[in-house]
DNA sequence: ATGGCCTTTATCAAAGGA
């Protein structure tokens, strides 16, 4: 089972590449983030033409998550319980057997933002609905756009990130949080290259010169940790015509299917 | 050096992203 995440900058723009992408890549299931798309202007039956059926929930102009998959999603969620937040960032359903849950994490803006601040405060409510969410699911996996670069290997230059939104201590400490409920970061169970990022700033030839951050994870639960055979990211999205800045993460799972 | 680039919108300037 290979179940992949795209932060995809408008898919308005970017729905060639995704198309393109799926038949070249053939996911089992595909987490968007960033749609920026109202539901009644997504291109389902284009998808579906491809072989992939849909779940969304988006917005107009900001946010917007989706799901594209071969196989029916069951169980849909589209929030996370007890947070009061009209933004379009959660997206859960189970395949399979697995229940997976696709999340676009503000992105803070600075640390004295108050943007910031609701990036703390939306961790700590996905935290304790990933604690509910373990207690139910053995087989779970949360994968996205978490806006934090955990760790100093994820940062091109952690000197000049130091303090700064996506690399702040209180960010790494909910990543950190995160991970104890019971998560394993999939791309590090394997030897990777060394400088492995999954964004590159459209400006400054970021991407030509690899400064870059590792902040869109796949995280799985420790049952499936057991069966996971590889984590990459492809970078060969961020080399083509009007790239989205972030590139697609994709991880396969040893399941019976 | 506080910019740079890309996308969207009640557009021709500003906000948000990261």
């Amino acid at each position: 089972m290979k179940i992949a995440t795209w932060n995809v900058n408008s898919l308005k723009v970017r729905l060639s590449q995704v198309l393109d992408w799926l038949a070249v890549n053939q996911p089992d299931v595909l987490c968007l983030q960033e749609t920026k798309l109202q539901d009644e202007n997504f291109p389902i039956a284009e998808i579906a033409a491809a072989g992939y059926q849909t779940i969304c929930t988006g917005q107009r102009t900001y946010n917007g998550v989706a799901l594209l998959s071969k196989q029916a999603g069951a169980e849909i969620v589209a929030a996370i319980p007890g947070l009061d937040d009209p933004q379009k960032r959660v997206l859960s359903a189970i395949y399979d057997d697995v229940r997976i849950i696709c999340i676009y994490v503000p992105n803070g803006q600075s640390v004295d933002s108050e943007k910031y601040q609701y990036k703390l405060k939306w961790l700590a409510a996905l935290n304790g609905w990933l604690r509910d969410m373990l207690n139910k699911h053995r087989k779970l996996v949360v994968l996205g756009d978490f806006n934090i670069a955990p760790e100093e290997r994820d940062v091109h230059d952690p000197a000049l990130w130091e303090g700064q939104v996506l690399f702040s201590l209180p960010e790494r400490e909910a990543f950190r949080e995160i991970l104890g409920l019971g998560l394993r970061d999939s791309f590090r169970l394997f030897d990777q290259p060394e400088k492995s990022y999954t964004w590159w700033d459209y400006r400054m030839m970021a991407f030509r010169r690899n400064r870059g951050l590792r902040i869109d994870h796949i995280l799985v639960s420790h049952e499936l940790a057991k069966i996971c055979t590889a984590c990459i990211i492809d970078k060969a999205t961020r080399k083509l015509e009007r790239p989205s800045d972030h590139a697609p993460v994709m991880m396969e799972l040893r399941t019976g299917c």
